[in-house]
DNA sequence: CTTAGGTTGCCCGG
DNA sequence: CCGGGCAACCTAAG
């Protein structure tokens, strides 16, 4: 490339300095780059009848998040002689536009694996190499190329953990140092007539601002993710002792893991560079943990369900999807509006809920409880339902992440062991016996003793009333009843995992309505669930 | 066909 | 806090 030329470096993910490759890219022998980000409205645009602030597919947290991170990547960029320039509108068309308006001689962007951008970035990888345009577009995203594995694999992705690990390997740049800062960038050059604005705030976005104990205590950007990093890594024999499953779901103060997941999904931090700081720290120490239960495990979940998910046709839906059971699930809304409100009468259950409303991250086991007993544990509403919940209100939510954890909590994928469902009451109460977390995000049963408050139904009218929390009034009983509804449960998967085998992957709408049917005319009365919500609440 | 393996269930007893 | 019993699934390898 002759020097003189210009770049586009176009932001999506990845919204950071340190080792981007794209960036760096569009550096090298340039004489002008434009740093860009696109506001899209498919993520960006307000929807009034959304259940909570925010847009159809984002609540507020997550956009509030972006937001930052896009402030802090302009205050380094400007750092760097730079600035960002921030656009609105269809990305695609937004991109070649300014392609075309800027003369742009080189286009650098981050390989993206979710199918929103695999479809957008063919539409602009056409018009570029139609114009002459050169197209740099690195695997940087995550720790290995996912086409890659596949590939490796005979052109199917790995089902497990362990063929995964096996088939991955050590990452290629595993040894060699990551580029971790920049110097210079070259400056902007003449935006000519596109409509360039800052970053804007949620209000210009059309957002209604929302209180400080709404909204989630994270903040986003790069600086922040770094900031985070070196505080979770200070703690040696922490990371080298690390197990996941041990973590401690109910605590908020100070929580069991690094929170560094919602600056992973944005790229603020790179995740190679966190696996090269990761294994820094083990080289130091006699001994460490190991996948899948690691630190350095957890990154490598990432990459096992970026690699199943983008070799999956229609990973994010039941129909069509060759690795997903087919499964007679509900289409309960009021069920599954009892779930999304925090008002399951199962304090645990609700609490998280409401962690996941105002702070958009819970742990990964909490995440777990609500999952399961969303689907397969209690009201056997369609994982799908849940799946479109976590992804708008979590600020981590990952496409190819979110996903892949519903089909294991669903049992509808890699993970099929139905009949162990997580309590609503007991898995909590060993964590904390006291009902902090409870307490917290619940402050309606913050007076609830702690013999009670893990199923506050049970307490004596007299207890309730000093508490100031009656049931059924000032906080709900029970939708279903745990015990009856985990029988029915795992009676329909049983039924339904019968079915798939019988069909062998062949199952039709047809047959599912069939089971449907027969499901509902070999209910037990006593059992039924409908039948014990009106007990319980009737 | 059998068998081993699969991130992370619950309950009880020591 | 750990191990075993409980009840017991699917998938992949041989």
């Amino acid at each position: 490339m002759a020097s003189g030329s210009s770049s586009l470096m176009w932001f999506r993910k990845g919204l950071r300095i340190h080792d981007n490759p794209a960036l760096q890219h569009a550096a090298k022998e340039s004489n002008c780059v434009y740093p860009v980000f696109v506001i899209d409205p498919y993520f960006m645009e307000p929807d009034p009848n959304a259940f909570s602030p925010g847009s159809s597919r984002a609540g507020l947290n997550r956009i509030r998040f972006l937001l930052e991170s896009l402030v802090d990547l302009d205050s380094s960029l400007r750092q760097l002689g730079s600035r960002l320039l921030v656009l609105k509108g269809d990305p695609g068309e937004v991109i070649i536009r300014c392609l075309k308006e800027w003369e742009v001689k080189r286009l650098c962007f981050e390989y993206d694996t979710d199918p929103y951008y695999q479809a957008l970035d063919i539409k602009v990888k056409n018009y570029a190499s139609a114009a002459g345009i050169e197209v740099f577009s690195p695997v940087s995203h995550t720790l290995f190329d996912s086409a890659e594995i596949i590939q490796k694999n005979g052109g199917r992705p790995p089902l497990s953990y362990q063929s995964f690990l096996k088939l991955a390997g050590q990452p290629s740049w595993a040894s060699s140092p990551l580029l971790t800062t920049l110097s210079w960038l070259p400056p902007v050059g003449d935006v000519g007539t596109c409509e360039i604005s800052n970053v804007p705030t949620v209000k210009e976005l059309g957002y209604e601002e929302i209180g400080q104990d709404e909204s989630t205590p994270f903040k986003g950007g790069e600086s922040e993710a770094l900031k985070r990093l070196r505080e979770s890594i200070r703690d040696k024999e922490w990371v080298a002792n690390f197990e996941k499953p041990k973590g401690d779901p109910s605590a908020f103060l100070k929580p069991a893991t690094t929170v560094l997941s919602p600056y992973l999904k944005f790229g603020c931090l790179s995740s190679r560079y966190f696996y090269q700081c990761l294994t820094d720290v083990y080289k130091n120490m006699k001994w460490h943990t190991s996948p899948p239960v690691s630190l350095v495990g957890q990154l490598l979940w990432r990459d096992f369900f970026y690699t199943v998910g983008f070799g999956t046709p229609n990973f994010d839906r039941m129909k069509g999807n060759r690795i997903c059971k087919q499964i007679p699930w509900n289409d309960d809304d009021e069920l599954l509006a009892a779930w999304r409100e925090a008002r399951t009468g199962y304090p645990w259950i609700d609490a998280i809920m409401v962690q996941l409303r105002k702070w958009g991250w819970m742990h990964h086991l909490a995440r777990h409880c609500v999952a399961c007993f969303l689907t397969r544990g209690d009201l056997f509403v369609h994982w799908e339902k849940g799946r479109d919940v976590f992804e708008r209100l979590l600020i981590d939510s990952d496409w190819a992440i979110n996903n892949g954890n519903w089909l294991w909590l669903s049992c509808s994928s890699f993970f099929y062991q139905y009949n162990r469902i997580y309590s609503p009451i007991s898995f909590g109460k060993k964590y904390d016996p006291n009902g902090n977390y409870i307490r917290h995000f619940l402050p309606i049963l913050k007076d609830m003793p702690k013999e009670y408050i893990y199923e506050p139904w049970t307490a004596p009218p007299s207890i309730q009333a000093k508490a100031k929390c009656i049931i059924g009034k000032d906080y709900p009983k029970p939708v279903v009843c745990h015990d009856s509804a985990i029988k029915e449960c795992k009676r329909k998967l049983a039924e339904a995992y019968a079915l798939n085998k019988r069909l062998d992957g062949s199952v039709t709408e047809e047959d599912l309505k069939k089971l449907r049917r027969k499901l509902e005319e070999d209910e037990n009365p006593e059992s039924n669930t409908s039948r014990t919500r009106q007990k319980l609440i009737g």
